[in-house]
DNA sequence: AGTTGAATTAACTAGTTCGTACATTACTCT
DNA sequence: AGAGTAATGTACGAACTAGTTAATTCAACT
């Protein structure tokens, strides 16, 4: 029997008291540790992931990382809840309301590249996942619900779009961001392989805005034909 | 001192005589060792896969393994290459010169939806490898100059479709390339977390002839805007 | 038949890795 | 101040894993 956890979040009032003092700040140790094994997963995957490395490159111990989280899959668990809780925020800052479907969809676009290029290491923990088939993601408790906001907002755009009969009806939300998430997380997971084979870095800063363009034309000229 | 390896390649004409005895037949135990290691590389990353384990599920032993591949890297290797090679008889199947430019854009992306949908070991072997940042892939010797064919192709496509003006020619053959593989990779790889958060399975046949057209119109429409 | 070398098998080893038992220190509340 | 509890540090071990040593079997060739 390991000792009972801590309350994940036991008040956002961190006294800002002595900021050299470092001992006994659970909140702290708890995302410290959370951001290095982010990186560790995302780096070597769960089994390549090492926890005593983890804890070396913290400042903490390794019998922190049990006392939190339990254990490596549940350290693990707690790193893809937190990734994809960053993760929706996005759709949210769409302007949804105050531009035209046409407009809407380009900009929810160039947010999804902007955002998937600018965390890249969500991007490899879902490759990650999805390698695992999802298994420790469907034990999640805190996930459901999170996805919701995502497709609304899709579906809010693509229904105002029809109404003015400049959409395509033979698809749905869920649907236009499949389309969307493709794109984008193909640029992120594949770089390398892709580069090795045939020689392009899609991440080439010079062609970012290729990239971009290319990915709204392809939405929007796909979503008006008809 | 490990043995040398054996010629990887000594001959096809295997003798038809005495099916049932399996003794002393190196071409298929390589080959057996190389089909169970596919499917446990591309189940459980490289880390994860256990040499034990891949032993066990062949008929012959550990020892077979560091005899032919060297080492747990040489075998992960092997298995990537003759995974890429499989793969390059695709694009070649396209019948380009006996169609016109769009229906050959259309059934080149068709072809690569399906071949993809029945490799999916070959998907998650990339992401695993991307995971690595292809580092393994890059030590490959046999890789080079397996994917021009692939890019040519698209690429006189894409010229027969500039000279009847009806294509946009803002883009290359890689970007074309890029643009199906990320739709037609996204369904497969991202299948298990895709459908745990949205609850829906990409690869859900009743969804499957919506998802192929949709890719192929996707595909059209972009290149003959404008 | 006898020799040679490739193919195969079983048992072993040296090094990791996750997880824990136990001891200790700091903080809080009365 | 003192008791009780939360947080942390140290050291260790049981289980596992990649890779090896060494012995054995088989097939082909002379």
């Amino acid at each position: 029997m390991t000792a009972p956890p801590p309350d994940p979040d036991s008040g956002a009032d961190d006294a800002p008291a002595e900021e050299a003092r470092r001992a006994r700040d659970p909140q702290r140790t708890r995302s410290e540790i959370l951001d290095v094994a982010t990186g560790e997963f995302s780096a070597n995957g769960f089994a390549g992931a090492r926890v005593d490395e983890i804890a070396a490159k913290t400042r903490t111990t390794k019998r922190m990382i049990y006392y939190y989280f339990g254990s490596k899959q549940g350290l693990y668990l707690a790193v893809l809840e937190r990734a994809y809780a960053t993760i929706r925020s996005l759709e949210q800052q769409v302007d949804v309301e105050h531009l035209d479907p046409v407009a809407a969809i380009r900009q929810l676009s160039e947010l999804t590249f902007d955002h998937h290029e600018s965390h890249p290491d969500f991007i490899r923990l879902v490759g990650i996942e999805n390698i695992h088939e999802a298994k420790h993601l469907a034990e999640s408790e805190v996930l459901p619900g999170l996805s919701q906001p995502a497709v609304s907002v899709i579906g809010r755009i693509l229904d105002r779009g029809r109404a003015e009969d400049i959409f395509r009806d033979d698809v749905d939300a869920l649907d236009v961001h499949m389309m969307i998430s493709a794109f984008c997380v193909f640029r992120i997971a594949n770089r390398y392989t892709f580069n090795t084979v045939f020689g392009r870095d899609l991440l080439d800063s010079r062609l970012r805005g290729h990239y971009r363009t290319m990915l709204g034309d392809m939405v929007v000229e796909y979503l008006t034909s008809r």
